[in-house]
DNA sequence: GAAGCCCGGTAAATCGCATTACTAATGCGC
DNA sequence: GCGCATTAGTAATGCGATTTACCGGGCTTC
């Protein structure tokens, strides 16, 4: 009785309703095709219910040959309000068909992601950026059905948040803007890619390109670049993120300037502190439902073989005006 | 050619070294107490390594009825810099004993915890409060051998962050001093911990007990909260963390007080913005790498059955003062 | 020279499930 | 009363590993 309470079996089940393993099987899957009265079935039902019969995963993906595990590769980056609700909504949206969704920080320390995927047999990884081909390759050997995002989509999809920020600058009236980069490698490319957005909105405005500039979540540093703006006659700022605005507001603070009279700021993503910053800051957010259900979406097409991969990750961001622009 | 690339098994190793199924088994989690040459081992090895090997998890598992997958079940809490470098961690030493950590938030829209356990097949399942019995039970059920923490352990290493904080704002002079809940749910229980700490550090010099109010990352309710300590003649704020911290300076702002003039703040986690706030934050930090050890230790005991259950989950705070006390 | 033992290794059972192939019983038309 | 389709299931197989049981040959030991 004080057994460590050995899970019960499909056909633990089986002997409870009376039936065959192979019917249990039928009815928890309910298998088309199949033809299983209902008072069979429910019986089926309450024993599995009774005896709270849970499926031994490994067993099923072994004898299924794929498993219901999805992967989510997060990359070394801080992970912030945003990418929380993006998990929690992709997750949400893939256990509504049945889909579990794991996640994996792949940090300095950990294992290399083929290993992990491996390790959980995920038959699909999803990740942020695209992985490179090499790694595509990898994960598919590792057992992955389904590799996201698979082209250089993702880039696209960050173009409208520099847009955004720029257009609302530009109607505000400035003339010359810069532009604040992350210092944190992993977001590099994401900040270009936004960055790619402030050009664009520019260019369209017929305004000389935006000043591009390093930073980091240093003061000093932030008051470096602040001057330099100063000294270029750049009125206005699109941060990479909103720590990067809250840095820029900080250097500012450094020189005596104050937001938006000396320098207008927008950042992206409304982290819980941004507006208890000193201006509240103006920001920008997207629809992450839309967003997650889009992911979600384009995983389950590629599970079920369906060669429309048409992931067309578009977000929608929208803009949040608060006092420092 | 154009195949899936089938994975590749270990009879295929088998069959690529000229030996059975069995030795490459045995090769490749070197089993003791088996007489295998040296010579016979690399030629398994290398044939793995040629064919790009990789053990079927799922297969492994069901065989050898464990899997080596730790689930790390994360509450519905802001994931902040102090939590991605926690399982960042605890995956790098997890993995260090061939185990792999995958995380799972505990969303309202995602799958009960125990689903997720059984659905990845996690031999072990690590939270961050102490779990119900009851859910303790569902997880064994759902397969986890160990699950940790077991007890209350947990409340104790919250002790110290709030015991530091008052310590620190009474050795400045401070009388009377403040606490400030987080309106996160979450979050309310850990707030209590830590206020018990206060409330030790307090009581040990001879002082009033804090007063705790509930506040939330609005600026208007932090004014409210401090309306409220100023006119009970509180000087000093012990914040739940960083952010709230944050929030209390932005409730200052509104009633034109400064910090740490008019009212001292510590905060906890350091949060990349702590130091850009007006004043900096002075805040609390514990050295993660002791945690994750810990924590690592104690899963491995677990699973090697190790009675010895001494999750000493102690913590060894240090303080980074800065400009806000 | 037979008994025992270590060495180097293999065959086969097993894990829990999905799936394929098959069957016994019943209904139906003629 | 025969052939055939449908219903309601079951038996058997296999997924890719681990693990147990076993085995032939050379060596020692008595």
């Amino acid at each position: 009785m004080t057994r460590p309470a050995k899970r019960p079996t499909s056909s633990d089940v089986a002997r409870a309703a009376g039936v065959s393993q192979t019917t249990v099987s039928f009815v928890l899957n309910n298998r088309p095709g199949q033809s299983i009265p209902e008072e069979t079935r429910q019986r089926v039902l309450e024993a599995a219910r009774n005896l709270n019969y849970r499926p031994h995963a490994s067993a099923r993906a072994l004898a299924a040959g794929r498993s219901d595990i999805v992967l989510l590769s997060i990359p070394d980056i801080p992970i912030g309000a945003g990418i929380s609700r993006f998990i929690e909504g992709l997750a949400g949206a893939l256990a509504a068909h049945k889909l579990t969704l794991v996640t994996h920080l792949a940090g300095a320390h950990g294992r290399p992601l083929p290993d992990v995927c491996a390790a959980v047999g995920a038959s699909a990884v999803v990740g942020f950026e695209s992985f490179d081909p090499a790694t595509i390759k990898e994960l598919h050997r590792a057992g992955a059905e389904v590799v996201l995002p698979s082209h250089a989509e993702h880039s696209y999809a960050m173009h409208p948040i520099g847009q955004i920020q720029a257009k609302h600058l530009i109607e505000r009236g400035h003339q010359r803007l810069g532009y604040a980069l992350t210092a944190h490698p992993g977001l590099a490319s994401m900040a270009r890619d936004r960055l790619g957005g402030v050009i664009e909105a520019c260019a369209e405005a017929g305004l000389p390109a935006p000043l591009a500039l390093a930073t980091s979540l240093d003061a000093d540093v932030a008051a470096d670049a602040v001057a330099r703006w100063s000294a270029e006659g750049v009125t206005a700022i699109c941060a990479f993120n909103d720590e990067t605005a809250t840095a820029i507001l900080a250097g500012m603070r450094a020189h005596g300037l104050t937001s938006p009279q000396d320098l207008a700021v927008i950042g992206v993503d409304d982290i819980p502190t941004a507006r208890l910053a000193d201006p509240p800051l103006t920001t920008i957010i997207f629809d992450m439902d839309q967003v997650v259900t889009r992911r979600a979406e384009a995983v389950l097409a590629g599970l079920a073989k369906t060669t429309d991969q048409s992931d067309q990750a578009w977000i929608d961001p929208q803009i949040v005006v608060r006092s420092s622009t």
